[in-house]
This record gives C-alpha cells, sequence and structure tokens, in this order.
DNA sequence: ATCAAAATCACCCTAAAGTATGAGCTTAAT
DNA sequence: ATTAAGCTCATACTTTAGGGTGATTTTGAT
C-alpha cells in the first residue's frame, strides 16, 4: 500500500522533498552568516533556475507522451485469396456444391470428384448441373473462371 | 531570418523574458517598500512556485512528441501475374496452342474458340490436343489450373 | 413432429471434349 | 533448296460433360 502510494506519487513527493530541502538550505545558510551578504537577486535567481529546471523534470515525468502517430504504408500482397462469404449467400450455393466447384477448378473429371467424395457420377454430376444453373454458366470452365472472379475460390 | 528565428525559439525567449519580468517586479516591489516587510521565505516560495510552472509550461512546449510508428497494412489488388517466358520455352507451346489456352482458360468451348479464331473446330481440337500434350494432361480443366500454377496464363 | 432444403442416385439422351491418324499449306531457319 | 515446325483441316471414334426428369434419404430448423 505505502510502496504503491511511493511508486506513484514519486514525482510529487520528490518535488516536494526538494522544495523543503532547499528553503532549509537557504536558512541553514542565512543561519551561519556565510553567503548572508549575497544579493537578493542572486537567491532569487538561483531559486528561479533550480525551480525551472525541477519543474521541467516533473512535466516530463508527469505529462502524457505526446505520442504522433505516423501511418507507416505497408503494401501487403493479397497473395491470400479473400472469400466472398456475400457472394456465397447470394448465389445460394450448398457446402457440397462448393466442394464439387472447388475439386472442378482443380482440373478433376466428374468421375474423379465422384471418386473423392465417395458418391456415384451422377450424384457429381446433379451437383455440377446445380453448380452451372447457380452461376448462371453452361461448362465447368465458366463456372471455375467465373467463380475465381467472384472469390468465391482461391 | 529575425522571425524564424523568433518562432523557433519562442519558448525559450518568453520565458528568458518572464525572468526578467519578474526580478524587476520584485525589484519595484521593494523600491516602493510595500512588501518590503514580507518574509525571505515568501519571496522564496513564490519565485519556487512561479518557476516550477514556467518549467513545467517551458518541458511541455518544448517536449519532442513521441513518433509511434503505426504499421497500416494496405491490400493491394496484386496484379502481380509475371509471365513466365522460360517455362513457356521449356514447355513448348506454340502462339497459337498459348491463344487457345487462353481462351479455354476464360470458359470458352472449343467451338466458340474456334468462331473467335476463324478457324474450324476440328482445328482447335488439334491444338487443344497438343497443349494437353504439351502440359501433361489429360482435360483442358487441367490444363487451365497447371498453366495459371506455372504462370503461362494470369 | 413436421417441413424444406440438401444430398443422394438412376435413366436417357444430346452436346462437347478428347484421341488418333493423315494430310495440305505456310513460314522460318539452315 | 531443303527441312522442320507451325497452322490448318478432315474423318472416325471414344470418353466426358451436361440437360431433363424423377425418386429416396438425410439433415437442419421451426
Amino acid at each position: 500500500m505505502a510502496l504503491s502510494f511511493w511508486i506513484k506519487n514519486r514525482s510529487v513527493l520528490l518535488y516536494s522533498a526538494s522544495l523543503a530541502a532547499l528553503l532549509f538550505l537557504i536558512k541553514w545558510l542565512e543561519w551561519r552568516f556565510i553567503i548572508v551578504d549575497y544579493s537578493f537577486e542572486l537567491y532569487a535567481g538561483a531559486t528561479a533556475f533550480i525551480f525551472t529546471l525541477l519543474g521541467v523534470w516533473l512535466a516530463l515525468k508527469i505529462a502524457k507522451p505526446k505520442t504522433l502517430v505516423v501511418e507507416k504504408h505497408v503494401l501487403v500482397k493479397t497473395n491470400d485469396f479473400v472469400f466472398d462469404a456475400a457472394a456465397l449467400t447470394r448465389l445460394g450455393l450448398s457446402k457440397r456444391e462448393m466442394e464439387v466447384l472447388q475439386l472442378m477448378a482443380d482440373g478433376l473429371s466428374n468421375q474423379d470428384i465422384a471418386e473423392k467424395l465417395f458418391v456415384s457420377l451422377n450424384t457429381i454430376k446433379t451437383h455440377s448441373s446445380k453448380v452451372f444453373e447457380k452461376l448462371e454458366v453452361q461448362r465447368r470452365t465458366q463456372a471455375v473462371d467465373k467463380a475465381k472472379k467472384l472469390n468465391l475460390i482461391p
């Protein structure tokens, strides 16, 4: 508790202590008659100087650091394909249809796709027909081309 | 010249002027015998307080703002297709074959390509067959996929 | 529990794609 | 001039793709 208070207000406490110490110092010197002959202006100047420094130090410690935000534009190659979910929703392609579409884009024949997905060739034909309908194309090459342009597949 | 010097060092000049002004003020008050009875501690305290404030103000004015560099990632439509001439040479695709390949990639049927290039369907079949041979694939979708991966076409 | 969409499969038929072979013509290099 | 490569086209054939229709089963949401 006391420690955290010290840490949080260290600057203020040190400043107060410095102020007290300086006054004590001046008093002590006055009492000693050592520099009593010094001009008032010197006292004032020295005090002003010292406390200016203290003020500067205090300000630097306390003040929220001024942050100047500099935006550095970094060009990021968008190799990374960003899937257009909105387009998918709009076109209403089902999960299975997307699978078939992706495999078509990979150059697989309907027979290949059927084997890969463990379904019959006829099933793939049905799926691909629906894909063509929804993409409003007639051939698989058109479907792949359009799907890529629509960011449905990489 | 003088103006820019003023702008650059305004803070310091104002500080110096303030210091001088305060000393003059104190001297003037002393001369007037108005507050000559006030204690030395009061002078010191007031001076300390005022110049602390000045120091704080000075510091806040002078302090270099901490520059925080924020990397802003800008997605760039990377039309960074760099045609791989070496691959083309290696595979030995002719100009006409590249044309056909490109049109295949655009989703055109053999008949479409034939009409576009003002040649017969059979000619396109011959060309596409040679393309498949050279790309070592069996179907046009595979050819397109491979050609894209090889940076032969965008 | 019910209903709609999705997924599965079949059959038939047509269109398109792909394979194989041969051949005429043009062009660029040797 | 000869040659090789490229472009063109044809015929015949096989394979794959695509369209249309209908049906059953799964699944997800209300």
